[in-house]
DNA sequence: CATGGGATTGACT
DNA sequence: GTCAATCCCATGC
């Protein structure tokens, strides 16, 4: 299967939040399933990009399709796609996989850990992928990280929008996407007052 | 050049 | 429920 090309990414980014989910992550051995994914936009002030160009936002606002990869709080790397055509600093941040391939390989850099939880948060599934800093700036389109058009079982799933997580700012944008009934999801999620089921969008 | 704040996670009370 | 780990980078002097 063949990796979405950079046209793909050059839409509005919370269109492109919802299409992701169900399509495939691959980076060398190991794939998984996006199942969660937040929108942020140069718009609204929880997204680096609000802060206007700058050397981290440079790729934000650069072309679409590239992987955006930061350091959260001096531990973990957390893997974005940049979207919205250049100019606009947009990303989609991938927050949480259901793993396919490579198992051993996540095994082995997460620990013992459930299928469920190896890759159920921003931070854990580019730990069990192996997925640092370096490939900042990388082009989805290319290589080595993909995302590919989803599987078999994975062309049709419900949405569920809900607040983005871990965010001090614009918080009430329903901007975070899970895939309905997902068990590979990040933790907080009580499902709340203003939770709604909305359409597919490709 | 010094400072402060995170798009998190896991360990511990 | 609380809390520390740890580093990139934006900001301000």
């Amino acid at each position: 299967m063949s990796a979405l090309g950079a046209e793909r990414y050059a839409r509005p980014v919370v269109e492109v939040a919802q299409a992701l989910l169900g399509c495939t992550l691959r980076f060398g051995p190991c794939t998984g399933v996006i199942v969660e994914t937040e929108a942020y936009h140069d718009s609204e002030a929880a997204c680096h990009a609000h802060v206007g160009l700058t050397p981290r936002t440079h790729v934000l606002f650069g072309e679409p399709g590239r992987a955006y990869v930061y350091r959260s709080y001096g531990i973990h790397a957390l893997l974005n796609a940049v979207c919205e055509p250049a100019g606009v600093g947009a990303a989609v941040l991938i927050r949480a996989l259901a793993p396919l391939d490579g198992l051993e390989e996540m095994q082995a850099r997460r620990g013992a850990v459930h299928r469920e939880d190896l890759c159920s948060g921003p931070g854990k599934l580019t730990q069990a992928l192996g997925i640092d800093l370096e490939l900042n700036q990388s082009d989805l389109s290319a290589g080595p990280i993909t995302i590919e058009p989803p599987g078999p079982g994975w062309e049709e799933v419900d949405v569920i929008a809900g607040r983005r997580v871990g965010i001090t700012k614009a918080v009430e944008l329903p901007w975070r996407f899970c895939v309905a009934g997902a068990r590979s999801v990040s933790k907080p999620w009580p499902p709340g007052l203003h939770d709604t089921v909305a359409p597919r969008v490709r």
